[in-house]
DNA sequence: TTTTTTGCAAATACTTTGCATAACG
DNA sequence: CGTTATGCAAAGTATTTGCAAAAAA
């Protein structure tokens, strides 16, 4: 398994989860629990059916859209995080140094320009890992838009 | 139409557009070009459907798998950029500040912590925007691994 | 003329949804 | 027991692929 995370610290978070549940009025479930701890206790940063393979090493009968209903509501309730954006592609012509916000309500992209975008250095730790082509920074977030509705 | 790229400046980017083509060794065709002529002259981040009407207005006949099919050697051409990662959705249970680098070969996804990442400031032209959730920066490129195959 | 690219159609991959049953509190 | 969450099955969306015909060089 993929765990570098400690026993301990997984407790921790499963008892923020709970406790998290309880003040939604949401019910803890095994699923939900199990869902929680692969995510919370991996370094890997799995997809969905990643998730689903690792929960039925314990539940086998989980399915794949509990699994993503569930990691949307880890979502919400702000105990994960979606890296990358939302599930369509987009392409962007312009080719200069910018970084992105991205409405989470209704998915606008903006551009946004800004001095340290460009001249951002690449950390330190950067050689270890790979060679850089490009570098983005992201933002999510709600638009004024969406805001002012 | 979204258009505040300056048609001269567009037509700089397709005569670009064209060297890098015979550079390579790729035929200039007009599903081609008009492709690159969408996305070098939106501002809108557009994904493949929306490209896909664009180009229509024009010629009429393109079909999407074209369009996919040019957007992916366009981006291996360097002439325009994915926003985003990877076609699925990755989840990370690691609320620290942090970034990622993402492997454009195998997909691979490593955890990037860095000192800038947690000091990082919101650009001021922010809060014309919307209201930031979260702020996620990534770098792709090849990884260690798959460099040294 | 030769080779690449396109359009069509179909397949594949990923994610979401409706509904009856099961399980939490 | 009442209500929420799950599993199943099916639908919905996004992307990719094989192949014959069309178009670029």
């Amino acid at each position: 398994m993929n765990k570098i995370v400690s026993d301990e610290r997984i407790q921790q978070r499963l008892s923020y989860f709970e406790d998290r549940c309880k003040q939604l009025g949401l019910r803890v479930t095994h699923q939900r629990k199990e869902i929680y701890r692969t995510v919370a206790s991996s370094c890997e940063h799995p997809c969905a059916e990643r998730v689903l393979q690792q929960v039925r090493e314990k539940l086998p009968n989980v399915s794949l859209d509990t699994v993503y209903r569930t990691l949307a509501s880890l979502e919400e309730m702000g105990l994960l995080r979606r890296v990358g954006l939302s599930v369509k592609e987009h392409f962007d012509g312009d080719l200069r140094p910018h970084g992105h916000f991205v409405c989470t309500q209704c998915g606008e992209i903006y551009d946004i320009f800004f001095k340290e975008n460009e001249s951002m250095e690449l950390p330190a730790c950067m050689n270890e890992v790979g060679q850089v082509r490009q570098t983005q920074v992201q933002f999510k977030g709600i638009c004024k838009m969406c805001q002012s509705r």
